[in-house]
DNA sequence: GAGTGGTCTAGACCACCAA
DNA sequence: TGGTGGTCTAGACCACTCA
């Protein structure tokens, strides 16, 4: 166990252990939800000592990418488990009751990547993408229209029964049909008027004030997989957020 | 430096540590941007190894309570250094322009809170708030127009003469007249149109969208000490948030 | 060179969980 | 009962800062 001032280190250890977890959670090495080896072995596995791993397993565990549990052991995360029935989504009710969400898929076609979301996605502009477009309902009254493009050469596959089948838990669908788990997003907020054709598909008048939540998502080693645009009604509904 | 299984123990000690530390923080003990005494230093005064003053020094770094300069030691965080000039504004411009933010200041006055406000401040409704509104303008055109209630109480002695002197940047103005530091906000977001006096504050057109950000912002144990209603133009700005 | 935080280790005991 | 993560300690050495 003795690896101290062998080798030049540029990075603290405990970063070179987080790396190679990481490495082997992006190889599929351990399934989502699965429980990845014990502190005791991992540190066995590349020499070092039991609180090397530690940290290494404390810094991913506060990203979200896995979750510990005293007395079991810890676990690759997971959409499908857990309540996280609309990872990343952060619109509440303003009256507190809880999601009833419908979901009414509206389209899912194959078409070439419009240039500034193949930026985000960091594809070639016109390279195949997916777009989906869908509709989501609060208590059978539409709160979001939502824009979906995946790229179709990580996304093969996907179609309109598929998504229908998960009804609209589409990072759930991700994760079990393509073992795409997402990490992180960022979302770009805006204030905009509902334009004619959103306004006839929401039911609402022409210039309703709408929120406008660009969001694109991130899987492990920081790859864009996801971009994603949703008009939402905020007049029953805020987005909340947590600063820092 | 024993005190293992002396006593019985209800929270982890580190735990109980980061309490004892942020007390002092209340009551004054570190002014803002001083050094807060060494590990070692304090493990000794606490009676516990030099590692839990650690674990308990490290949530406090993540949560900006305190910062760590490696060579010189733990300080108490402050909005006065650092470039932090405006703490908390999430609203970049989307050419990525840097911030050229005027302050305009419109009113300060001394009145009742209203009922939903001192609900937020968990103070009476009623009781006595300093109620201020100003306006940012980004490159001379204005960007939000903000409304400020602050409880009269915690915030004696606040006027137009010292926000002027601060010239917009209210936390900096608390922390250093006050010695109030915020340490996180929550913040709600709508979409909504401009009604007719919003629309000539901020010279636009009767219903123009606007995104409505609420903020309440908190100080050291939680305890709620500004609230905030601020109405910006995201034409060509947006709001920048990050998921975990 | 002395002092600070940053990393790493080795070993102890605790709290929780399942068979 | 044995294995897991959770806490705590004591001591070592490294990297940085400043006088």
């Amino acid at each position: 166990m003795k690896t101290t001032s062998s080798s030049p280190r540029f990075q603290p250890l405990y970063q070179q252990i987080k790396t190679l977890i990481t490495q082997s959670l992006i190889a599929g090495e351990w399934a989502p939800g699965a429980a990845i080896p014990s502190e005791m072995e991992l540190a066995a596995r590349y020499g070092v000592s039991q609180g090397t791993v530690r940290k290494a397993i404390d810094e991913l565990a506060a990203e979200n990418i896995v979750m510990r549990r005293q007395g079991k052991g810890t676990f690759v995360a997971t959409h499908s488990e857990d309540m996280v029935k609309l990872r990343f989504l952060r619109l509440v009710a303003m009256d507190g009751s809880k999601e009833l969400l419908d979901n009414q898929l509206l389209s899912c076609e194959r078409v070439k990547a419009p240039a500034p979301t193949a930026a985000a996605l960091q594809i070639k502009s016109g390279s195949a993408v997916i777009d989906i477009r869908r509709l989501l309902l609060f208590n059978g009254k539409p709160l979001i229209l939502d824009r979906i493009i995946l790229p179709a050469a990580a996304f093969k596959g996907v179609n309109d029964k598929q998504i229908q089948s998960y009804n609209g838990s589409m990072y759930r669908m991700y994760e079990t049909e393509l073992g795409i788990r997402m990490v992180r997003a960022e979302e770009k907020l805006t204030a905009l008027g509902a334009d004619g054709e959103v306004a006839r598909t929401l039911g609402l008048k022409q210039g309703t004030p709408l929120l406008s939540i660009e969001r694109v998502s991130y899987t492990y080693g920081d790859k864009p997989m996801e971009w994603r645009l949703g008009l939402c009604l905020t007049d029953r509904h805020h987005y909340l957020a947590h600063l820092e």
